[in-house]
DNA sequence: CCACTCTTTGTGAACGTGCACACCGGCACT
DNA sequence: AGTGCCGGTGTGCACGTTCACAAAGAGTGG
């Protein structure tokens, strides 16, 4: 592991400091506006693309900054507009694939708009830990935040603080919305139970997520909607932590009864853990007991048996997020955004119907 | 998906600007200094926890900070110290587990030096898309750049922007070095080969990383040397692309000469690919062909069957670029970092002796 | 008691940008 | 010709912080 610096090839031996070195301060506004002569205010209107100003002197000053390889100096402008131009995003388990696709999502997203991107993990998501997090977004002065974490509990500490600061999450809440779920999880939730049931399943185990996770709870709901539709009956959900290991140890739990042939897990990795325990019972995957995810990993395809799961558009939820944290406030008051991402099922190898 | 102000009980019902409503500003240095009797420099030395300072006064102006919930400005503190407190990284891949972990940790190791932590994702990897990402960090005012991505280019790309900037990668590259391949990721190379080869294998073939990854080419070298040092016959590196289904369809070619007993991938994903196809000939895993992988993401303990190979330690490495790149101007110029980070083997149950 | 130092505090000027306002010239309308 | 307006440009200040410098008070040594 090491450090360079870019130009390395400079010929001084002694280090002293090297004669007249002064790091030759950045350009500013004003070097542009005396190279181009005109006065500062004129550049700062092309940097801001103002309507009125003659072609000739707009293009004479970007010749001039593209000279002096001139860079907007941020600090001094969120400094003068008290407008940061950053949203925060707040994740829990950030390192996963879920919120890593969003996570670059949203930047990108971000980015186009001339946004910048900070993150805070709240590893633990406890409420120290958030609050700790929130603090480090604070501190950035971002102006909305995005959150990719057990809502419910930032919702809260976000409220103890009392911030007026805009937030969004990749669903609306069904705290403040009074049970107004959004439709898509559960969408998807219902498409991977309905699938279940009509290859024949009766027996079916839901392994869900935290419950303060608002996707986790959609899903489950999904699933408990559907199961009621359908009229079969329904076992109380497992509540899970997104993990594989977690997967696998439920999976083992649940193999000591058996009294199921499918389950639905509400993420990609706990449907892996399942699989190994599940073959490590020396049973074996659809024939004995089938299994469908969440999210379609990059993974989920290679899995063995590939597995059958609902694919979930990260990348499309994040730039709806920055969209709607961007111009939240010329989106009519409360309502949802328009069109949903849905969700889509990919059957692969993991499901079949239940053995005789 | 809903975006909500935090304080939404308020009682106005005219969608007018409230009366003197007028966005009251943060509290400033100023303000803190009026409240607590005192000049705004004195306020502004407890900030910087100058030592000449009378505790009395301190505790007092701490005091104030708390009651007006005073936050430093970073953008006016940027502005005049010209000093950004910003690290870049930059990546490509940055949803997959490794640079995800490793984003993490280098954003957790900078915060806890106040440093604030900005990446780019340089999608596809080409020149253009890292040129794009290396000037959005340098938008950002960045102090120095941390490399998770094909690192040959983004050298190159640097030093075509002929910027002075520090710069530090997970690994020494190798090539400003003349070749001083950083130990770890040899060693973890090594001991994934002298594994497969102390079970008995001696048709070994190595799935390799894009070369231009200086981890790729470091497990290569690691391969290659222990296989020349065991006098083990060597058969040239398939060069992919870290991805499971690149180790899907390597596998699928690979099987339909099946010259070999063994596979040693250079990550997790790619191994998985691999026995996705060993499973899809009717081949068993360790049976027929051991496979090992690199990286040990926590979803390989799970795999079926359950994934020799490297654990990596991530965090230790992010946090270590911080390190490196924060105070790189106190250590030595041009010396390794002291005490690599030593991977270690973690035998699972996807590797065996030959079967005869 | 003076000269000096050291500690603790204050004063004023930057830093680079955007905003409010003023200014100038030309054109259209009266 | 005067009045008003509009496109295009310039002037000065403000934003919140740190830095360089100075000043006031306390102590110390001769």
């Amino acid at each position: 592991m090491n450090v360079h610096t870019g130009t390395d090839a400079s010929g001084y031996v002694t280090s002293e400091t090297p004669p007249e070195a002064k790091r030759p301060r950045a350009p500013s506004i004003r070097d542009v506006a005396k190279l181009a002569g005109v006065s500062h205010q004129t550049v700062s209107r092309v940097l801001n693309n103002h309507p009125s100003i003659r072609d000739e002197t707009k293009s004479r000053v970007l010749a001039v900054m593209g000279e002096l390889q001139y860079r907007p100096n941020r600090a001094a402008r969120a400094l003068v507009t008290s407008r940061s131009r950053t949203i925060g995003v707040l994740t829990s388990h950030r390192s996963e694939y879920g919120p890593a696709s969003s996570i670059q999502a949203i930047e990108e997203a971000a980015v186009l708009q001339g946004y910048l991107v900070v993150t805070a993990n709240a590893e633990g998501a406890d409420s120290h830990s958030i609050a700790r997090a929130i603090t480090h977004l604070l501190d950035q002065a971002v102006e909305g935040i995005v959150v990719i974490a057990p809502q419910v509990r930032v919702f809260d500490t976000l409220a103890e603080m009392q911030l007026d600061l805009p937030f969004v999450t990749l669903q609306s809440t069904g705290r403040l919305n009074d049970h107004a779920l959004s439709v898509d999880q559960m969408t998807g939730a219902r498409l991977a139970t309905r699938h279940l049931i009509e290859l024949g399943h009766r027996g079916i185990y839901h392994l869900a997520g935290p419950q303060d996770w608002i996707e986790a709870e959609a899903r489950m709901e999904g699933f408990l909607r559907e199961m009621g539709d359908q009229d079969v009956p329904t076992t109380a959900p497992i509540l899970g932590d997104w993990t594989a290991e977690f997967g696998y140890h439920a999976g083992r739990e649940l193999l000591r009864v058996r009294d199921f042939t499918a389950i639905f897990s509400s993420n990609d990795q706990m449907a892996l853990g399942l699989m190994h325990a599940i073959h490590d019972e020396g049973l074996d995957v659809p024939r004995d007991i089938s299994v469908v995810g969440f999210d379609d990993i990059p993974e989920a395809a290679h899995f063995w048996p590939p597995l059958t799961t609902v694919r979930q558009d990260f990348a499309e939820l994040g730039r709806r997020c920055v969209a709607l944290l961007i111009d939240h406030d010329e989106l009519p008051e409360g309502t949802d955004a328009p069109g949903s991402v849905i969700p889509t099922l990919v059957v692969r190898s993991s499901t079949a119907p239940p053995s005789a």
